[in-house]
DNA sequence: GATGAATGAGAGTTCATTCAT
DNA sequence: GATGAATGAACTCTCATTCAT
């Protein structure tokens, strides 16, 4: 299931694309407001440009905007991590590096991703996997990072201990989106800083802790 | 604000605690099932075993059930936390055993908390202060187990760290709840000792950590 | 129908006058500032000094309070008229204290007597003939009057013109309530001196009249 | 504020106006069998001959419906008048045809207007004002002919006594609605002579009466 | 392809009335 | 006689969706 899942009556794709942005666009900025279930189809529509009735020959359902808003962010922010983020050479600096790049990204992003988590439940039974999904996959790169770090050594973590640290590290990161009003005295800096101090300083010691346990 | 400030047309207390009871195991029950909005008001009273207009005898308008989902939540949890959560002796095996409960506490109340952390952003302007200061209160602990870990020397943290670090804390435990669907392969047992080894690791290795950085 | 045929399954006679009282008072005073349809019985019951169960103890329905009101005002209406108003001596003389008199009665009970010309319309088809009897029994005092003109000379008036000049003259005294808004810059006195003016000259001068048109 | 400050949704001006008109039509007949309160809105989208989120698609809410009943209302009694009434040649002769022409165009509008005398108290705060407004600038069409009246000398009445006159008069002619159900007896003939004569004859003879009062 | 008027199921809420205590 | 908790029919209003133009 991919974006050209979302069925419509308009044939030309290059359309479907511009239509589309302005849509999402558009339902961002709504969902940030005022959350999904209290933005009207008909809101969507003006704030894209276009009419209800044009709205719905480009989707099916108000679901299928959620599902689009999902879509393209995660789409955009696996571009972005792919751009930015190597997965070689020197692990734990390239961990560090990862971590405070996506973090930036999270800050660059942060409407859009707020969104995603607090409106994601809302997605339909087919929809909700296929993110889900992306998001592993965004947890991959972070998995692939450590495993170069057990490969050369500099950590000692099994297989499941590795998932689990990739869900650790991108909660930890993410948090700076869901959790802004506990943190409003930080800047990004700081925040990064502390992030990356507590993460890192918790990996390369657990074997100690585990003794101390 | 607090539980009586939900007006009421029904006069005799203990009628009112045992009504707000039935409704609130009621509502969590439905919003963990679909949600706060797609949810209806009418589910609500006959889950709860009264009629539609009881149910407006207790409350003003749906919004308070979600208001009085989260005060009775917050005040489950904080009553836990504090019968099970000393803050004396040993700071770090002190909180240890914070880590371990907070996390026990979470998976006994794992349903309760995923409504109150999807819809808590559907409170009203006056009920979201009021709510994220109890999670604050909830946070203080973790701050005073610190502080005890400060004071006695095991750990190097300054105040504004203190706080990150209480955030970082919890927001690590309740992953149980909201990122349970990436977390299926571990038991309640291994996750706890994960997160142990994790946050107690990234804790006392910050020193060490911030110099390598 | 009177006042009692309004059914009660209280028996105390004394009490149910009583209660009645209470009722009314509060009932004018809430139909006053809001209306009947959007007054509650409840408010009725609470205004009133009693409980909502006293309430339906005293009255079958919520429209047998808007019949209370309204006879109760007619009551008091007519008592006072028949106090004030003597129907013998000089018939014009007579007349003209007549309307003053009903004018200022007219504004003695300006709250009551306008909910009852914007709410009688709300009376069940039982109530309303009663209470537009009462009306017209109002009338008879003016016709009585004209009636004594009529015999003694002054006037030259047939029977059913008589009827229709009460009529005239009430209205021009009520006007005093419904048309408030419009009298603004008249006071109880002017607009009393105004009216005797128009309403005797154009008796007085009927016949003259008659001969221009 | 005007027709058109009822907001829509609808953009079509024609058909606008075209789904008022039916919308109006309706609820006056509703309205005139049993009032503004017990008439749902359901109602009133049926007899306009369209579905409930139709009506909603031309109104706001029910309240609107109730202004722009009397809006319309206004607006043809208003036009009848400027068609029908000059205010020119021979006052007293202006006058007696003005009443005639107004009872006749009262008759004509019976329901109409019964509807608003005893509905507009339910109007809100901001259309009340304007209503009333519409009804004065009614009045005002007496007050030019009472002043011609008085410019020629036929009568002598002070200003105040001028905006009471015209005041005194439209009351009289509005009777025909408001007091249907006393004057039963009488034609429509009748009490158009009987009121002319009733009016006429208070006026021209004033300065008579003032003396003998 | 675009429009926007029309639809009606369904939502939240109210309130007259009853009846066990 | 008095109370007030319980009831549910009925109300106003919303909004996702359709379809003729």
């Amino acid at each position: 299931m991919d974006k050209k899942s979302v069925e419509t009556s308009v044939k030309n794709e290059e359309l479907i694309r511009k239509r589309r942005d302005q849509m999402v666009k558009a339902a961002v900025k709504l969902f940030t407001e005022k959350g999904f279930h209290r933005t009207t189809t008909r809101e969507i529509a003006k704030a894209s440009g276009f009419s209800i009735g044009t709205l719905y020959e480009y989707i099916r359902s108000k679901d299928d905007v959620l599902y689009l808003v999902c879509d393209d962010i995660y789409r955009q922010v696996n571009t972005r991590i792919k751009e930015k983020i190597d997965v070689k050479g020197d692990g734990l600096a390239c961990l560090k590096d990862a971590i405070a790049t996506y973090i930036k990204i999270v800050d660059e992003m942060r409407s859009e991703m707020l969104v995603m988590y607090q409106e994601a439940k809302s997605l339909s039974k087919e929809s909700l996997p296929y993110v889900l999904n992306k998001e592993l996959e965004m947890a991959g790169v972070f998995e692939d990072i450590l495993g170069l770090c057990v490969q050369s050594g500099q950590i000692g973590l099994a297989e499941p201990e590795v998932r689990f640290f990739a869900q650790h590290i991108i909660v930890q990161c993410q948090m700076w989106t869901f959790r802004r009003w506990a943190l409003r005295g930080y800047t990004l800096e700081e925040f990064t800083q502390m992030q990356i101090n507590a993460i890192m300083g918790g990996l390369t010691s657990i074997n100690k802790a585990e003794l101390s346990v």
